[in-house]
DNA sequence: CAATAATAGAGAAAATTATTTACATACGGA
DNA sequence: TCCGTATGTAAATAATTTTCTCTATTATTG
C-alpha cells in the first residue's frame, strides 16, 4: 500500500513526537525527502531513533526505505492528503489534478494486458469498417477520439453517440467490420444490446470498459479500464485521461500493422493542411 | 534537470563499469532504487566508489541523493530513454505512451502560472455566456470538452469547430460573455480573426495555446501550453492529455467560485441519470 | 485515595552499517 | 615512456540502527 495512505490511516494514533514528524512531512515535503535522519529529527525536535520508529510504523524497512517510498509517491502533492476542502488556490488544484492524472496513468499501465491489446490491434487493422460507439459526455468524446485517431491511419471509421443510430449502424455492419464501444461504468444497456446484435451478425466487438461489467461481458474482446472515480463530484477527469492514453496505445499498435499504408495517408493529409493553412511545416496535424 | 535525461546525454561517454551500472538501472529499476550502494556495486561487479562516482557524474550530491532522484522520476519506464524505434511490442508502446503522457503532465504543471489560471476562472465564473472554439480533430475535441465540463457547473456554454459559425457566434456575443479558443499550434488564423472581432465588441477572450503565438497575442488572456509534439507523426497525443488536464484544472477553479450553484445542478443531473438508467448510484456522471 | 506496578514513549550512547575519501595500481593511447 | 583515465583497496567518516535506560503516564491494588 502507498505510504501516504498509511500515514493517513495512522493519523489519529500518532504520539506527539511522531505527529511532529508527520507535520514536517506535510508542510515541507521536499525537505523531508532530501534530509538525513539527523536533519529530520532535529527539525522535528525528536531523536533519530524516533524517526526510525516512525518509518517502521509506516511499514518501511528502514529510514532509507522510507525516503525512497516517499520520493516514489506518484506526485509530490502532499497536500492531496489533507481534507479536500483545503485545496482552494490555483496551485493546490493544479497539483491535485495533475497528481490524480499521474496516478491514473500509472495504474492504467499496470492493469493493461499486452496480449489483449495486440489482439485488439490485429482486429482493428484488419477491419473493413470500424464503428466507434459511446454515449454521455465522456464516452462520446472517447468514441470521437477513436474516429479521430483511426481515420489518420487510412482506416474507414465512423463514430456515434446516439443509441438509436448505434443500433442501426450495428444492423448495417457486416462480418469483417469491428465495433469499438466505450462505457466508463460498463452499465450502458443500449451498448450491451448493440454488442449482442453484433454478435448474431458475426461483427467483432471490442469494449473499453470496467472489467467484469455487463458491457465487458457482452463484448467479444474487453479491454479493462478500472479506475475509481473518487468521491469528488467535480473531478471525474483522470479516468478520461487514462482512456485517451489507451486509445493512443491502440492507435499506435494499429499503426505498426499498417505502417506503409498509414504513413502515406498521413503524409497526404499533412501536406493538405500545410499548404492550405500555413507555410510552416511545424503545423501540428489536426490543429 | 531530470536525472534520466542526464543519463541519456552521458550515454555514449560512460566507461565500461559505469555502463554496467546503467544497464542495471534500465533492466531492474526497482532493484536499483531500493538497493544499498554495496548491493548495487556487487550486482554491477564494480566497487562502491565507482557507484558514488557514477552518481556524482549524473549531477547528484551523493548516492542517497541519487536514489531519491531516481525514485522521484515521473515514471519508472526506463525504456522511455532508449531509441524510439525499439518500441514495437504492445508492452513497449504502452510504456512509451504512458511515459510521454506523464512527462507532458509534469511539464504542464511546471509551466502553468497560478495567477493566470485564477484570472481565467474569475472570468469564466462570471460570464453570462461562454463560447468554446477549436478546429481540427484535436482542438475541436478540446472545445467540446470545455462545453462538457462547464455545463455541469450550471454555466451557459456552447462550442463550435466551424470557423464560419465561430465568426457568427462571435458577432452575436455581448459584453459579459467569454470566448475560450484552443489552438495547439497557435496558428489558427480564423481563430485570430474571431478574437480580434471579439475585442472590438468588448467580449473577453481566453486562449489555450502556444506561448507567444499569433493566437496567444490576439487573446486578452493566454494560458500557455508549450509542449513539443516530438517527431513521431503517429504520436501527437500527449499534448492533448495536457490540454485535458488544463481544462480539468480550470473547471475545478471555476467550480470553487460557483460552489453552491454548481453542486445543485450537478446533483440534479446525477439524479436524473441514476434514476433513468441504473438503480446503482455508482453510475459515473456523463456515461 | 494513595502507592505501586506496568507500559509506552523517548533519548543517549554504543554498535553497526553505509558512504566517502585518499591513495595506489593498472591499462590504453599519445 | 609518460600521462591521464579508470578502477579498486583500505582507511576514515558519516549516517543509521540497536540496545539500554530513563521518564511519564496509566492501570491496578491494598
Amino acid at each position: 500500500m502507498e505510504i501516504l495512505t498509511r500515514l493517513q490511516q495512522e493519523a489519529g494514533r500518532l504520539s506527539p513526537s511522531e505527529q511532529r514528524i508527520a507535520d514536517i512531512l506535510f508542510s515541507d515535503f521536499d525537505f523531508a525527502v532530501n534530509a538525513s535522519i539527523v536533519d529530520l529529527a532535529g527539525r522535528a525536535e525528536v531523536s533519530p531513533p524516533t524517526v526510525t520508529r516512525f518509518a517502521r510504523r509506516l511499514g518501511c524497512q528502514s529510514f532509507s526505505d522510507f525516503k525512497v517510498q516517499l520520493a516514489q509517491t506518484p506526485f509530490v502533492g502532499a497536500r492531496y492528503l489533507q481534507p479536500e476542502t483545503l485545496a482552494v488556490s490555483a496551485a493546490d488544484i493544479t497539483e491535485n489534478v495533475i497528481a490524480k492524472a499521474q496516478a491514473a496513468l500509472f495504474s492504467l499501465h499496470r492493469a493493461l494486458d499486452p496480449a489483449v491489446l495486440e489482439a485488439a490491434a490485429d482486429r482493428i487493422a484488419a477491419a473493413q469498417m470500424i464503428y466507434a460507439f459511446g454515449s454521455g459526455g465522456n464516452s462520446a468524446m472517447i468514441a470521437g477520439e477513436i474516429q479521430n485517431r483511426l481515420f489518420r491511419l487510412g482506416l474507414r471509421v465512423t463514430s456515434s453517440a446516439d443509441h438509436a443510430l448505434q443500433l442501426m449502424m450495428t444492423a448495417a455492419a457486416r462480418p469483417g467490420d469491428v465495433i469499438i464501444g466505450s462505457s466508463f461504468s460498463g452499465r450502458n444497456t443500449e451498448l450491451v444490446r448493440a454488442f449482442e446484435l453484433a454478435r448474431e451478425d458475426n461483427v467483432f466487438t471490442i469494449a473499453l470498459t470496467q472489467t467484469g461489467s455487463p458491457v465487458a461481458k457482452a463484448a467479444q474482446l474487453a479491454i479493462g479500464v478500472d479506475l475509481p472515480e473518487g468521491n469528488d463530484i467535480f473531478r471525474p477527469t483522470s479516468t478520461r485521461l487514462a482512456y485517451l492514453a489507451l486509445i493512443d496505445i491502440l492507435a499506435n499498435l494499429t499503426a505498426m500493422r499498417l505502417k506503409e499504408q498509414a504513413t502515406g495517408t498521413l503524409r497526404r493529409i499533412k501536406r493538405q493542411l500545410v499548404t492550405h493553412r500555413d507555410p510552416d511545416d511545424r503545423q501540428v496535424l489536426g490543429d
